[in-house]
RNA sequence: AGGGGCGUCGCCAAGUGGUAAGGCAGCAGGUUUUGAUCCUGCCAUCCGUAGGUUCGAGUCCUUCCGCCCCUGCCA
């Protein structure tokens, strides 16, 4: 992790971005010596794959411990055995890691704290402030009034403490059946904040959790673990999005009322959106098991498994989230703003290859049948740091079929019938004549090269107009390149009456055949990304990709300020 | 008997009573063996609205308008 406090930055005349609120309520707090150390947490259900919403508040709780000397904390927040699984754990620690970030010490579950929690449960019946209520789902919403209307009290709000105390342990025990009760706060049933309408803190539910097994029948709640939980970890800060602004009175009230090791406080930023995407868990579930997506990781997704197989890196995530800053109002990111965040740090770092998409033939007339020369080409234009790398030039190549036109306006800037062409690292050419087919398609170019053009302007002072990819057709890979487009062609699938599977993208994946590499993108590996000069940054996909073929994934085109002024 | 939040450029976002940062997008040029990168310039007399306080208001007060969240034994 990187090391750099906010506070000590020696460079004056370097330009400091300023703080976002949280990172002045931490360095106040810092300042004034409220804590001895700021420990933060990511505390995810592992109910589902984290997308680019949670990347959000990891690179916030791990970000804000790191700026100022802190810790942070991994916790699953697994309350609710029913909709968890092993898997989504496992997926969730590779996903911060892969990220960047290292939690502190092991990874916490707030499992590990169900017999405290459950002791503490037993505290505020002792207090007389929980009881077990024996209200089905359907009176309890009954009894708890509306938004406009309070609510009523409970028949069984008056329980002894005797009798509470025995009919918690025999809701431990098993005794009754799920549903049949459970333990109440004790709080206000006319607040108008309904969280405080005698919120259950224990439900019963006979399912086997994935880290407790079946040692317990009853389990806390969110709003009754998770304060707590902090408490029993430390953390000063509990951060976590603006819909649990209304539980923070609750939050607050527990804490207040049991002997916790610590006061922590919750803070409330706005959750991430991004246009042309959806980042609901249902949303998302919906599109894997309908298979309108293959599968959680499907480049197209916003989960961070998915971005991952895509090629993003870590670093342009990183970046996003550093950008689009930690505010408390609600708004929607442009998907041009991650887009550029990935194309910048590939553009920096992705080493340079060629690779012909949909290939035409190429014939070099004044060139020898079987030379092959051996060409030098720099990895990267601006880093000479990344080496060179050799491509064989031979008499037949392959180029793109849109770089080549029989005629062209002067904007055209690459092979038109009679003129000059530059190939990438190599020479320069003039087309002589198109082959076609009897359907008229143009099937072969027959060009010749200009002598001496080799890391040289041609000496009649006749310059190519461009400059186009290109590769051996006799020496290449053959391989399979999938292109992607944005899933959703509507900006807001989520907004209004709208179904977000009505705005699907019919093109979003586009795969082709037959691409043809050059040679040296044989021992590509799937961590490496590489810039496909003029057509974008590609990576191999990691489902796909094997022994026998190679699959590339378009991670995201080059920026293409012509394509949007039609020729 | 409702409560809690939020409104600054197309998007994100600084601003913490002293005269509207920055990024993305866009536009116009320059360099370039990637129509990429890079470089230069332009891009809010105005801060949801209407009043008020003040020498001075995006910042303070009031009005109204708009948007988001809350009535799971989910988190």
């Amino acid at each position: 992790m990187t090391d750099h406090h906010v506070s000590s930055d020696s460079n004056a005349t370097e330009t400091k971005k300023p703080l976002h609120f949280l990172q002045q309520i931490v360095r106040k707090d810092v300042e004034q010596g409220v804590h001895q150390k700021v420990a933060t947490r990511f505390p995810p259900e592992p109910n589902g794959y984290l997308h680019v919403g949670h990347a959000k508040s990891i690179c916030l709780n791990f970000g804000l411990a790191d700026e100022f000397g802190g810790t942070c904390n991994l916790r699953f927040d697994d309350t609710n055995p029913e909709k968890e699984n092993e898997e989504f754990v496992n997926s969730i620690m590779q996903d911060v890691e892969w990220l960047g970030f290292k939690w502190n010490g092991n990874v916490r579950y707030t499992s590990d704290y169900f017999d405290q929690l459950h002791q503490w449960a037993i505290q505020l019946i002792e207090q007389g402030l929980a009881f077990v209520c024996d209200l089905n789902a359907d009176q309890m919403r009954e009894y708890r009034g509306t938004l406009i209307e309070a609510g009523k009290n409970s028949p069984f709000r008056d329980r002894s403490v005797a009798e509470n105390l025995a009919l918690f342990e025999k809701m431990r025990l098993g005794e009754f059946a799920e549903g049949a009760c459970s333990l109440r706060a004790k709080i206000d049933m006319s607040s108008p904040n309904i969280n405080l309408r005698d919120p259950i803190i224990y439900r019963i539910k006979k399912a086997h959790h994935h880290q407790t097994g079946d040692k317990w029948c009853i389990y806390p709640s969110y709003d009754f673990a998770h304060g707590q939980s902090d408490a029993i970890e430390g953390i000063t800060h509990s951060i976590c999005t603006l819909e649990f602004e209304d539980h923070k009175p609750l939050y607050d009230w527990f804490i207040q009322h049991l002997p916790v090791p610590a006061i922590p406080r919750q803070y409330e930023f706005a959750r991430l959106n991004i246009n042309y995407s959806v980042t609901s868990k249902r949303k998302l579930k919906q599109l894997v098991d309908e298979n309108h997506v293959d599968g959680w990781n499907d480049p197209r997704m916003p989960t961070i498994s998915g971005m991952r197989r895509r090629g993003y890196t870590p670093a342009a995530l990183r970046d996003f989230c550093e950008r689009i800053g930690v505010t408390r109002s609600d708004g929607i990111v442009d998907v041009g703003v991650l887009e550029f965040c990935v194309r910048d740090d590939l553009d920096k770092n992705a080493p340079r290859a060629m690779c012909v998409l949909k290939p035409l033939k190429v014939t070099l007339t004044n060139y020898p049948t079987d030379k092959v020369e051996t060409l030098i080409a720099h990895n990267h234009p601006n880093r000479e740091e990344l080496g060179d790398r050799t491509v064989p030039f031979t008499q037949t190549l392959f180029i793109e079929q849109e770089d080549f036109r029989e005629e062209a306006n002067k904007k055209y800037k690459r092979l038109v019938l009679g003129k000059r062409v530059r190939l990438r690292n190599a020479y320069v050419i003039e087309a002589d004549s198109a082959v076609k087919d009897e359907q008229g398609n143009i099937i072969e170019i027959m060009a010749h090269i200009i002598e001496g053009t080799l890391g040289k302007d041609p000496e009649d002072g006749v310059k190519a107009k461009g400059v186009i990819h290109w590769v051996s057709a006799t020496q290449n890979i053959n391989c399979e390149v999938r292109l992607y487009e944005r899933l959703f062609t509507d900006e807001a699938p989520d907004a209004g009456g709208k179904n977000f599977l009505d705005c699907i993208n019919p093109n979003s994946m586009e795969i082709l055949q037959n691409c043809k590499a050059e040679l040296s993108l044989a021992s590509a590996q799937v961590a490496d990304h590489f810039q496909f000069e003029r057509q974008g940054y590609f990576c191999l996909d990691s489902k796909y990709n094997g022994a026998d073929k190679l699959v590339f994934n378009r991670t995201i085109s080059l920026k293409d300020s012509f394509a949007k002024n039609d020729d």
